[in-house]
DNA sequence: TTAGTGACGTCCC
DNA sequence: AGGGACGCCACTA
């Protein structure tokens, strides 16, 4: 098992046509200012198959963080969050204000 | 053990 | 606007 179930865990909530950020994952798994643990996480879940919608997660900006090392995972994630209804702007971006997931906490 | 490297974020020019 | 400097921490050589 992977050590980073907590962090899965909040990525599964994430609900189609929304976003969350790595910092907000990172602090909603109790590890503020970890947001490149997410990263690394996350990095972990696509090479396998999984059931966490990992390409619901963007950088701070709104943007796709591309790399040559995700072997073109990137850019499909890009289109799999235009497949679910989100826009992007000329310059790739996406408005979070717009897109951007707020998790409901229960008491 | 130390140094370098990231799917990052925040500050400061 | 865009870029550099750090801080962060797991992983690797």
């Amino acid at each position: 098992m992977s050590a980073y179930q907590d962090i899965y865990e909040i990525v599964r909530q994430i609900p189609a046509g929304q976003v969350a950020t790595y910092g907000q994952i990172a602090q909603l798994a109790q590890r503020p200012r970890q947001a490149r643990l997410v990263g690394y996480a996350l990095h972990q879940v696509d090479l396998q198959e999984s059931d966490v919608p990992w390409h619901r997660v963007v950088n701070a900006r709104g943007e796709v963080s591309y790399s040559i090392l995700r072997r073109g995972t990137d850019y499909l994630q890009r289109s799999l969050l235009e497949a679910e209804g989100i826009e992007f702007n000329q310059e790739g971006k996406i408005s979070l204000s717009q897109y951007q997931w707020s998790k409901i906490v229960d008491n």
